[in-house]
DNA sequence: AGCACGCCGACT
DNA sequence: GTCGGCGTGCTC
């Protein structure tokens, strides 16, 4: 009797992207367990293959002769087999392959690391903790969903807490922060772990806070970007200890944990969820998929509703919680009531607005939100007004400080000594309003007050409680403790105006999220916005146009109506794949069209088509893309030249990529 | 990815 | 005859 283990290489080829059976040798029969690293022959004796062992048998089901694994790499398990079940659906539901999931979610070896965790006392318990209740919410609710393992879009608490610290001072943190912490708090109490995304490193330090403030730092566990890979690869290996909150971006929501009680993301629908690498997975899936199979709650927190988490909502397969209405933040929108006062003119800033702002500036810290950095969104000539344009690139100038020679904003070049090409024009003059021109505005407008810049390059994570004007582009938005006195959101029709599917939905989460660092109870003046969006926020029923929203898309069949594929590759290919899709789509197949091709960047003979299918069909739809690309990943085109080298391969896959849909 | 297998043109 | 070209297919 032979023991066997089946594998899962740590190669991206989809052809090898299935199990593998190996002999145990009997020496490594002992260490050999579902999880561990392992290196395998393949093919040929000298090619080896790193692999993790999935499971270990008595019997494969490989007809031939098996060979044996090589070496044991280490004898910890840092595959968690409910990880590799994690990776295997979530790449089955992009047509991906599973090793470029774990990837993402395995770090790299780190002998001293794996060394520790073998040294630990598996006897040790941490102290039992507390179960706090959820404020802010009909009291129950929250916890009622948490015990029955239920799933709910979270409407956010629109404004900074205070949390009690036992044995010390109390901490701000903001509304949702305390949510998700509470409902952590709450799950650890019952012994069972939580993780939690959010979608960047501020948010982050913010909920690390909370939670701090709530449970011993041995429960809470932290991944971000900025770690190094032994940071990550222990907090990975203590997440499986005992029941902790694993909180992080992206690879947060792969921590393994033995008893998943709780799986929340704040912000679902921030663009910083999407993965770069394939298979370019949204961490809304991976919650998801990872609720699936966990049967763990599964919280989505936000202000704005993204219109995937309404879609969920509408099929009641989410319920749907709201705050107390008590603390509702204060929008007053406003049309078009030009102030007489300068500057306040030039924004076009309400006088209703401007004296509660300069009202508000006297007593505590002003937040002003602008659409761009800089100096303003571009430079047009100052004779003639037309837009000035890089000699170089034709890219849109700009100038990043005030005075400063004009740059390109695509690349960067100088246009030094620049003419107008239509009137011959030496000046430019800025159009727009970026942070840097409104703060240099308002500090001759409010003479005497503090202004701070907080924008992409120059970071501000919080402002003191004192008179100040904060003027920060969206998303970039300090905090201060206790929350702003003031909130005015100046660029909104310029933001709206952009191009894109998500446009709507991303300014109302930029608005939203500016107006809940206001403290309970001060005025939000949203500046020159009107009709549905404006009674939307004056009302804070933010459900209302991301339904609407969805209902334009399921006319439109848009994502995420309905769910999309793109396919790029030779138009064989990609005809090919359309055809043996067949009856599984819906709504005319979009192309193909030819495409500059992503990978070698030449035009030639590269095609791009868009399908579209039900929800339903997604299981049949990735299966037969897979086989697809399978089927052409070991015919080679022979690139222009004769040259066989490495060319693109014929048929490239990518699932609920709804970019191109903006250029629609 | 690599590498072996296999089926047609010009070569000591 | 057979050497080797590269299209095709497989990897436990």
């Amino acid at each position: 009797m032979t023991t066997v283990a089946r594998v899962v290489l740590d190669s991206p080829l989809p052809q090898l992207d299935r199990l593998f059976d190996y002999r145990v040798p009997a020496e490594l029969e002992d260490d050999c367990v579902p999880g561990v690293r392992v290196k395998v022959p393949l093919r040929t004796g000298a090619r080896m293959s790193d692999a993790y062992v999935i499971e270990v048998v008595s019997e494969g089901d490989w007809p031939g002769e098996l060979s044996a694994i090589e070496t044991l790499v280490s004898p910890v398990p840092v595959l968690a087999p409910e990880i590799w079940k994690l990776a295997r659906a979530v790449a089955d539901r992009a047509a991906g392959v599973a090793s470029d999931v774990l990837r993402l979610a395995v770090p790299t070896r780190q002998v001293r690391v794996e060394k520790a965790w073998l040294a630990r006392d598996p006897a040790h318990v941490p102290d039992p903790v507390d179960a706090p209740a959820v404020t802010g919410y009909a009291p129950g609710v929250v916890e009622d969903t948490l015990a029955a393992n239920g799933r709910a879009a979270v409407s956010a608490i629109p404004h900074p807490v205070q949390l009690e610290v036992e044995g010390g001072d109390p901490v701000w943190v903001p509304g949702w922060a305390a949510t998700l912490a509470q409902a952590a708090a709450r799950t650890v109490a019952g012994e069972r772990s939580a993780v939690l995304a959010v979608p960047d490193f501020r948010d982050l330090t913010d909920l690390e806070r909370a939670l701090h403030a709530l449970l011993p730092s041995d429960r809470v566990v932290r991944f971000d970007a900025k770690q190094t890979n032994g940071q990550r690869a222990k907090a990975l290996l203590r997440a499986r200890t005992h029941a902790v909150v694993a909180i992080g971006n992206r690879t947060a929501m792969y921590a393994p944990a033995d008893d998943l009680g709780l799986i929340a993301m704040w912000d679902d629908g921030d663009a910083s969820f999407i993965e770069p690498r394939a298979p370019y997975v949204h961490t809304r899936d991976v919650a998801l998929v990872r609720a699936a199979q966990s049967g763990a709650a599964l919280l989505f927190l936000a202000h704005a509703r993204s219109t995937d988490v309404q879609r969920l909502v509408e099929l009641h397969w989410l319920d749907d919680v709201t705050p107390l209405r008590a603390a509702v933040p204060k929008v007053i929108p406003t049309l078009q009531q030009v102030s007489a006062e300068g500057f306040a003119a030039q924004a076009r800033i309400p006088s209703s607005a401007w004296r509660a702002a300069r009202e508000a500036s006297r007593t505590g810290p002003v937040l002003v939100q602008v659409a761009n950095p800089g100096f303003g969104t571009g430079l047009v000539c100052a004779d003639c007004g037309e837009r000035a344009h890089c000699r170089v690139c034709g890219g849109p100038l700009g100038s990043p400080t005030h005075g400063a020679v004009p740059q390109c904003r695509f690349c960067g070049a100088l246009a030094v000594g620049y003419r107008c090409p239509t009137c011959g024009g030496g000046k430019v003059k800025p159009v727009g309003q970026g942070a840097q021109r409104t703060a240099d505005e308002l500090g001759r407008a409010f003479p005497g007050t503090q202004i701070i810049v907080a924008d992409g390059s120059r970071p501000v994570d919080e402002v003191p409680t004192k008179p100040v004007v904060v003027v920060a582009t969206r998303g970039a938005e300090p905090s201060t403790p206790g929350g702003y006195a003031c909130v005015l959101l100046l660029d909104g029709e310029r933001m709206l105006a952009r191009e894109g599917l998500r446009v709507q939905e991303e300014v109302l989460r930029f608005w939203t999220n500016a107006a809940a660092k206001g403290a309970p109870g001060a005025e939000t003046y949203l500046v020159g916005i009107g009709g549905r969006l404006a009674t939307a926020m004056a009302l804070w029923k933010l459900d209302v146009p991301a339904h609407d929203e969805l209902a334009d898309r399921r006319e439109l069949l848009f994502p995420p109506a309905v769910r999309v594929a793109t396919l790029t590759g030779t138009e064989q290919a990609v005809t090919a794949a359309v055809e043996a899709l067949g009856e599984a789509l819906v709504g005319p197949v979009l192309g193909p069209v030819p495409v500059e091709d992503p990978v070698s960047g030449s035009t030639a003979g590269t095609v791009r088509a868009i399908v579209r299918f039900p929800y339903a069909h997604g299981a049949e739809v990735t299966a037969t893309l897979k086989a697809e690309v399978i089927r052409r990943s070991s015919t080679r085109r022979v690139l222009p030249g004769g040259n066989r080298r490495r060319a693109a391969p014929t048929l490239r896959v990518r699932l609920d990529d709804a970019e191109p849909f903006s250029e629609v």
